[in-house]
DNA sequence: TTAAATCCTACTAAATTTATGGGAAAACAG
DNA sequence: CTGTTTTCCCATAAATTTAGTAGGATTTAA
């Protein structure tokens, strides 16, 4: 049941460039994020372009260019990049609803295996679907600030500005701000992440 | 997310051997199991050792032999098959509760990702540590005579009496029962399994 | 013009998965 | 005792996936 390398790494970037737009840094770029988690730049690379490509990311070529977020955090689910770099969240394919494909026993509809397994992609589904990159951003944010650590991305480089971009202010004002315009769509969870976000709405 | 093909195949075999003890038959071979989950034999026959080295099932050897599960089958959790087949449950190793191994993050501390994947690790063990073969056997049973469809295993070949086995109504009784002499030991949790057996305890 | 960044394509090395093959040993029937 | 059928054991191999590497083209800003 495991999240692969690249997955992880997906996901550490885009909880990094969520954690920027937070602080108010509109571009990271890939040497700055490979540095800070330890991943091999030039794969990092790779990923990057394949969120560019997912609509995840936007990018900005040339000098002190970068990547940022291509939507509010709040509106990109967990889920959904781990369905982009590692495929469908159920553990067997004949319980999966993004790639549904029959399973090799003779018998879908009496197999007990297969109900099993429908509750765990239900229950990976459940999380993985229901919280966004903000989510984890904040999460992320609050124990930072609770243990006073310096922020990562506190200092940011000048802008490059191929098409002029919003004021660092503004930005801010959305980034923070958008995760409590998307209501949550399904029922709560137990969990760690729904204790530090009590927030949910139902 | 996924479960391996020979995770798969393992809890296929284990769930038939659960049938088959539950329908009255002793010993089932490894060319049956595979016939009727269109697995091959040969690798079905490496899985089965595994299980037999981990003290899962009992073979016997020689003609008429075949496999069965060494203990009620209520007493084998899904959980502990894929963990011996696959590995942790957990998606990423720092929030392995069996196989912990330091991740690669910087800060485990402060780490919103590892929060969110041990949701889903907790998720995950919740479900997996809490049927037991006995509950896959009861369900597909279940729907099986709901629909009144023959049972497997049904026509039960003579027993290898290398020790003497036990009778077959005695051995009935012991796996019907033995579901409900173990409590369980997690909170319930909704889930389509959760709803086919309403019987937990708290 | 130069420096620094993304972009793009190809390749590769290692690990893992998914098997296959060939007997040796055991148990039983006749 | 002999033949048959089964598990047991070990080695190997094919295929796929994972986790990178390499090198240059293109873009942008100073």
């Amino acid at each position: 049941m495991k999240l692969s390398k690249k997955g992880e790494y997906a996901l550490r970037a885009l909880i990094d460039l969520g954690i920027a737009g937070e602080v108010g840094r509109e571009l990271v770029q890939v040497t700055e994020l490979s540095d800070k988690e330890s991943i091999p730049a030039k794969f990092l690379e790779q990923i990057m372009q394949e969120l560019k490509t997912a609509g995840i990311v936007v990018a900005q070529r040339g000098k002190f260019g970068g990547y940022h977020l291509a939507r509010p955090a709040s509106e990109i689910t967990i889920g959904s990049i781990v369905r982009l770099i590692d495929g469908p969240l159920a553990p067997i394919g004949c319980v999966s609803h993004t790639a549904y494909e029959k399973c090799s026993c003779p018998d879908e509809e009496h197999c007990g295996l297969r109900m099993l397994m429908l509750d765990v992609r239900n229950a990976i589904a459940g999380i993985l679907d229901r919280y966004t990159l903000a989510d984890v951003v904040e999460v992320t944010l609050r124990k930072l600030r609770r243990d006073a650590v310096p922020l990562p991305f506190a200092s940011p480089r000048p802008a490059a500005r191929g098409q002029p971009v919003k004021s660092t202010v503004a930005s801010r004002r959305t980034a923070r701000t958008a995760r409590v315009a998307a209501p949550r769509r399904l029922a709560p969870v137990e969990g760690l992440l729904s204790q530090l976000l009590p927030d949910y709405t139902i």
